[in-house]
This record gives C-alpha cells, sequence and structure tokens, in this order.
DNA sequence: GCATCGGATTTTTTT
DNA sequence: AATCCGATGC
C-alpha cells in the first residue's frame, strides 16, 4: 500500500499523506484532485488503519460520488466497505431519517423538489390574497431559500420592510406546510441536519465519533448550512479534510459561500494548506489561456499553474451568422474530426452558459444523424407523465403529501374537480388531518365522515379505497409490481396513449420509468423516492454511449474531454444578463468561462453568433463577450471564413476585435455617434411623465433609455419610439 | 367538471 | 415561440 506514492507528485504525495488534523488542499484545475481524494482514503484505510466505516466522504454531485466509489472500491476492495460516500443532501438524508423521532416530520418523510415547492408557496400566496406578481413564488422561495442556507430561521429572519415582513409570514407558513405534508425541502435536508447536529450533543457525539475522518469534495461550493454541519461533526476530532479551488466557485447564487474557506482557517488554527499547481490535463496553451482569463479578477490567491504539455493547438474562435449558424459549425467541425481525423465521439463536448442553447445544436445533430449525449435541460424526471407516475408512488408511500394528492386524484379525470377537491380539504382542516389520512378514512366507510362530505362521498371514497389498496400492495410487495398494480387500477395505458406519436413517447416515459423501478426491488420504494429526489439528471448520463456531450458550463464542474466547444460568446449570455450590474455576480461568470476553458484537454473552441434569436423570438444583433477581450491573441487563431469581408456601412475597420468582417442586415442604419440622452436628464414622457435618466445605451442602432418615473418606477424604453421631451 | 380558446408572460446556473 | 393561466362555453 506504500508504494500507493509512487505515481503522485510530491505536491500530491503530501497531500495524501498528510497527518491527521484539520486539511486544506487548493487544488487547481487538473491538478489530481479526484486522485488525491481517492488516494487519501486509500491511505487511511490501507496505511492508518481507519476502518472505512469511519470515513465520511462528501461530494457535490451523486455522480462524482459513484465515480469515487468506483475508484476507492478498485484501490481498496472489499475494505472500502461501510465507508459512508454521498452529496451532502443524500448524506443528510441518511441521517435524518435515522433521527426522525427528533424532527416534527416523520421517517417516511418525502423531500419536495422545486416543482412542488412552487406549487406549494403558489397556495399559500394564494390563500393569504397577496398580489402574484408582486409576490412571485419563484422570488418568494428564493429568499426563503436563501436564508435556510445561512441557517436564517423565520424567528431570525432579516426584516428590513414591508416585503420582508410578508415574506417572512410566508416563510412560517410554508415551513409549516411542509410538515404538515410530511415533506422538507432541499435546503430544509441541510438546515435540520445542522441543528440537530448544534441542538442535541448525543447526535453531535454519535456522528462525530462515527466519522473519524471527513472530506470533503469542492469545499468552494458550501453554504453555511454546509459549512455548521462540517464544523460540528469535526468538533471533537478535526479530522476535516478539504479540497477545492476558489476559481472554481460557481454556486453562489445558490448560497455558496467562499468565506468559507476563511472560517476553516479560522476555526481550525491548527489548519494546514497544500496547494496542487500541477496541471496533467491541458496543452500549455489551453493553461495560459485559462489563466489569462481568471487573473483578471480580485481578490484571489493567484496560483502558478504549470503543465508539462508544453504548446498545443491554438485556440479557435469561430464568428457565426448566427446561432443556427454557430450550431451548424460546431456539428460540422465535430462530425469532420469524427470522420476524417478519428477522433471518438465521446473525446467532444459543447458547452453553454443556459440550457436553452442546446436546442438549436440537438437539432443540429439530428440533421446529421450524429449521436449526442444532452445532459440536464429536457428532464427526463421533469416530464409530466413520470412525474404523475412518481406522484402515486409518493402519495402511496406519505399520504400526507398533499402536492401529491392533488396532481393525482384527478388522473386520469375521474370527476373530482375543483368543488370536491376543496370539500375535501374543508372536511381535513375541520378534523386536523392531511387530505390523504382523510381519503383512507372514508375508504373504510365511516358514517360521519360520510355525513361531512356529503355527496362528494362516492368518487372521493373510491378514490380513498384504491389508495388503501395500493399501501397494503405496497407493504407486500416490490415497488415495480405496485406500479403496475397503480397503471392498471388507473387505467393510466389509455390516458396516456392517446393515439398522437406524443403519446406514444409518453408512453415510452413511463415504461423507462418502470425500469427503473425494477432496480429498486430489493432496496423498496423508500429508496426509490429518495433517490428520484437526489439524483438529479445531470447523473443520468448514459456513459456508454460514445457520442458527444452536451451540458452546461455549471454541469461541466469537475469533467474533462480532449476537445471542448463553449458556444455563446457574447454579452448578455456569458456573461449572463442577469449578473451584469453586480461585480460579484461577474467574477463568477468569469470563474464559470475559466471552468468551462479548464475542462478542455487538447482544443479549445470558442464560438460566437452575430446575431441570435431573442426569447421573445425576433432576430437580434449581439456584442462580443467581454471576456474575449482578454484572450491572448497569440494563442488564437480566428475564423470568419467565407463570409464578406466589408461591412455593410462601409467601414474597413471593425469595432471590436472581436466584431466579424460581416454585418449581418445592410438595411440596419448605422449607429448615432453617441447616446442623446445622458444619466440624470429630466425627461417628460406621454404617459409616465416627468423622470430621470438612469442609464443610456446603445444596442445596433436603437438608443435605449431607462429612466426613473416618480409613481411608475423604472422603465426601459427605446429613444426613437418614446417620444422623450428632454426638460 | 371539463375542454378549448385567447391573452398574457417569459429569472441562468442545480442538490 | 412556447407555455401557462384564466375565462368561457358546453
Amino acid at each position: 500500500m506504500e508504494d500507493l506514492l509512487d505515481f503522485l507528485n510530491s505536491q500530491q504525495q503530501q497531500a495524501v499523506a498528510a497527518p491527521a488534523g484539520p486539511t486544506l488542499v487548493l487544488a487547481g484545475p487538473g491538478s489530481g484532485k479526484t486522485r488525491v481524494l481517492t488516494y487519501r482514503i486509500a491511505y487511511l484505510v490501507g496505511v492508518m488503519n481507519i476502518p472505512a466505516y469511519h470515513i465520511l466522504a462528501v461530494t457535490f454531485t451523486n455522480k462524482a460520488a459513484r465515480q469515487m466509489g468506483e475508484r476507492v472500491t478498485k484501490l481498496l476492495g472489499d475494505q472500502a466497505e461501510g465507508i459512508w460516500l454521498g452529496t451532502f443532501h443524500a448524506i443528510c438524508g441518511r441521517i435524518l431519517r435515522r433521527e426522525a423521532d427528533l424532527l416534527p416530520v416523520d421517517r417516511n418523510f418525502v423531500i419536495f423538489d422545486a416543482d412542488d415547492q412552487e406549487t406549494l408557496m403558489k397556495n399559500i400566496i394564494r390563500e393569504n390574497n397577496l398580489d402574484e406578481k408582486l409576490f412571485r413564488p419563484g422570488s418568494v422561495l428564493d429568499a426563503i431559500s436563501r436564508a435556510k442556507n445561512e441557517l436564517l430561521t423565520p424567528d431570525n429572519f432579516p426584516v428590513n420592510n414591508f416585503r420582508d415582513d410578508q415574506v417572512r409570514r410566508l416563510y412560517i407558513q410554508y415551513q409549516q406546510r411542509l410538515v404538515r405534508n410530511n415533506a422538507m425541502d432541499f435546503d430544509d435536508m441541510l438546515l435540520y441536519t445542522s441543528q440537530l447536529l448544534e441542538d442535541f450533543p448525543v447526535v453531535r457525539e454519535t456522528y462525530g465519533h462515527k466519522f473519524e475522518h471527513i472530506l470533503v469534495d469542492e469545499f468552494q461550493d458550501t453554504n453555511l448550512a454546509q459549512y455548521a454541519i462540517l464544523r460540528n461533526l469535526a468538533r471533537q476530532h478535526h479530522n476535516l479534510y478539504l479540497v477545492g479551488d476558489e476559481d472554481q466557485s460557481i454556486y453562489r447564487w445558490r448560497g455558496a459561500d467562499y468565506r468559507n474557506i476563511q472560517r476553516f482557517q479560522t476555526d481550525f488554527k491548527d489548519s494546514c494548506t497544500i496547494l496542487l499547481e500541477q496541471n496533467y490535463r491541458s496543452t500549455q496553451t489551453i493553461l495560459d489561456t485559462a489563466v489569462a482569463i481568471i487573473d483578471r479578477n480580485p481578490n484571489r490567491t493567484r496560483k502558478s499553474l504549470f503543465t508539462e504539455r508544453k504548446g498545443g493547438d491554438k485556440v479557435t474562435l469561430v464568428v457565426a451568422a448566427d446561432d443556427r449558424d454557430e450550431a451548424d459549425r460546431v456539428v460540422a467541425s465535430i462530425r469532420e474530426g469524427i470522420t476524417r481525423g478519428k477522433q471518438n465521439p465521446s473525446s467532444y463536448a459543447i458547452m453553454y452558459r443556459t440550457n436553452a442553447q442546446s436546442r438549436l445544436l440537438e437539432e443540429a445533430f439530428r440533421r446529421e444523424g450524429i449521436n449526442y449525449r444532452l445532459v440536464g435541460a429536457q428532464r427526463f424526471y421533469g416530464r409530466r407523465e413520470v412525474k404523475d407516475a412518481i406522484a402515486f408512488l409518493r402519495l402511496v408511500y406519505n399520504p400526507k403529501d398533499e402536492i401529491s394528492l392533488r396532481r393525482v386524484i384527478n388522473v386520469p379525470p375521474r370527476g373530482i374537480g375543483d368543488k370536491t377537491l376543496e370539500k375535501l380539504a374543508q372536511v381535513a382542516t375541520q378534523l386536523d388531518r392531511s387530505m390523504g389520512e382523510t381519503l383512507l378514512e372514508l375508504a373504510s366507510g365511516s358514517p360521519e365522515l360520510e355525513a361531512l362530505m356529503g355527496r362528494e362521498t362516492p368518487r372521493l371514497a373510491q378514490f380513498g379505497r384504491l389508495l388503501r389498496d395500493w399501501r397494503e400492495q405496497a407493504s407486500k410487495n416490490t415497488p415495480a409490481i405496485l406500479f403496475d398494480r397503480v397503471v392498471e387500477d388507473t387505467g393510466y395505458t389509455a390516458y396516456i396513449q392517446d393515439h398522437s406519436e406524443e403519446g406514444m413517447d409518453r408512453w415510452e416515459n413511463v415504461l423507462e420509468l418502470r425500469a427503473v423501478l425494477v432496480e429498486y426491488d430489493e432496496q423498496g420504494l423508500a429508496a426509490f423516492l429518495e433517490a428520484m429526489a437526489l439524483v438529479a439528471d445531470q447523473d443520468t448520463l448514459p456513459d456508454q454511449l460514445d457520442a458527444p456531450t452536451m451540458l452546461t458550463l455549471h454541469a461541466a464542474k469537475g469533467l474533462e474531454f480532449d476537445q471542448v466547444f463553449i458556444t455563446g460568446l457574447d454579452e448578455f449570455l456569458l456573461p449572463h444578463s442577469r449578473s451584469r450590474d453586480d461585480e460579484e455576480a461577474l467574477a463568477e461568470e468569469r470563474r464559470l468561462f475559466y471552468v468551462g476553458v479548464t475542462r478542455a484537454r487538447k482544443k479549445l473552441t470558442l464560438t460566437r453568433a452575430l446575431r441570435r434569436r431573442s426569447p421573445y423570438g425576433s432576430f437580434e444583433a449581439t456584442i462580443p463577450s467581454r471576456f474575449l477581450d482578454d484572450l491572448p491573441t497569440e494563442l488564437l487563431q480566428g475564423s470568419a471564413r467565407g463570409l464578406p469581408s466589408r461591412f455593410s456601412d462601409g467601414r474597413k475597420e471593425p469595432y471590436s476585435r472581436w466584431e466579424s468582417p460581416y454585418f449581418t442586415s445592410a438595411a440596419r442604419p448605422a449607429e448615432p455617434a453617441k447616446t442623446r440622452f445622458k444619466a440624470g436628464m429630466q425627461v417628460r414622457h406621454k404617459t409616465y411623465g416627468r423622470g430621470v435618466v438612469k442609464t443610456s445605451r446603445l444596442d445596433h442602432g436603437d438608443e435605449t433609455v431607462e429612466v426613473y418615473f416618480e409613481g411608475h418606477g423604472l422603465k426601459a424604453l427605446v429613444a426613437s419610439l418614446a417620444k422623450l421631451e428632454i426638460l
């Protein structure tokens, strides 16, 4: 086992063989981070004789967990048995079910996904007679999620204005409703776990003792709740081994807090830091490009990354006429690489900022008849029929789950509409019981209940009996058999297969779900539902298929490919428009780009399009991404092949060096030299009255002005149309 | 209770 | 462009 270290460089050896105690490994991209983690586990078990069941290893995705599990097993064989290895959420789920007695929910709690949360919040907002325009469920949930990630309960939720106060009320009700549904959301899993560890010394000691060594991957993307969990678990032994890279921190929006690195160094004074700086993945060209990008970010520890893979192909920049052309060119280039260059299809990856960008690429691949793998996006588990099917199972497992009940009680239509449902809800509330439990009770024939329910009784009781039978099935049979019963009893097949082509597709999805279900014959329904909630579509990627991969830059973290395309290098897309006026967010966009670039082993291609279809439908001219300006010219080769070499407005020189020598519409007027409006100007508008100009900018010939109007708020106006009068 | 039509609306990333 | 929501009519 000692020769384990032979395969490592000196920094890696130092990291793997570090003494027990708080350790921080700052690992540049491609520096063998995963390797160090797996070897560290092997070292703990093989050399330091720590039994695997005393080790906890936390990863960021299930996929990473699976990979690590495989590698550890390869190194250790049977000795790896008993290790706890998984995502934060999976680990917390395990702890919470064990310790359910201490929770407001019981052991059979379900996990509400984003859709469930949205539905629930929408209901609550309506019940409170709040304006749905002012209180968007998404934004309220966002605020609640942020609070939970910061360990803020409703009691200490910061209230600075009326809106905060309302949100706090909604937060309280939301939590009550989750409990009534015997459910929790993703953030609750972390919050509850951290509370258990904080408030119950017994729990803290139990798990602190169990996990003698704690290893964490992607530490830069942990939030405060996750940090609190780690700190409490390591309170006695301090054996916290963290691996991360602040330059790859890309989940700030999800509560990730890079300050956790500082917190760790403050809380664990005796911690030791190890840097991994040798890159084994990329060519010098790619690494230099990456460094040029990331070095523009302020407030970071500069690392001196180096590689022995000198030189390498230059980075290619492709400027396409429009977004479809962009997709076509990427796919054409890949096809060429596969057929002429004899490259493996799976050595290619195409990355983009938003999932929506995958559509044109998919179409291009289909036109070319090339297989592809798509990570995330049109999510299998997000499909209606799949969600319905899962909702049936969830309801069987946990009848208190009102969201699932409402979802399926009338699927296929069985005469239970709004009226009936509200009657059920009302009676349930009256009896202080969940709707599901009320249904079950009705099924067993309770005269008083029937009286309360009145003429709605038969239909509801019938569904209650179905539910009761399914629950019986669930206790006796495998999930798949239960599933078949549900399908049969509801006439789901006929309902789905409505003779349309779409119906066929949907039915196939149902069958696919059943195939997944069969894998849970042994583990049972509970494990299946847990997996459904926690396994993201990221993880469903079929590894076997030898095909190019399409994925978001976020999903690309931790992966590597010989050939990487990053598409959509346009302002508003990368950096994304949502991040434009926030320095921190902008820095994160840059890191995201950096993550993408550093995924490439041999060849990097960046693409942009001169115009693209806006989400609203019409074509719009684009502006080159500011990140392009930071690329070292000597490492680049441009390509605007086949395009006319003159601007339609007569200019010979491009505005920016990234503008292709090609203009899309000859009819487009030349841009005015400067804006007519300036920030601070007083203006008058026909309907909004007096206002003050906040910003003004030129967008391919049109001047867009943002004006603040008293009583109307901020409005974005097109100067040429709005007839603004300067006062 | 259910289907259909028309109008409004559209926040990027994910466990 | 596509989807969702609400109102309307059956």
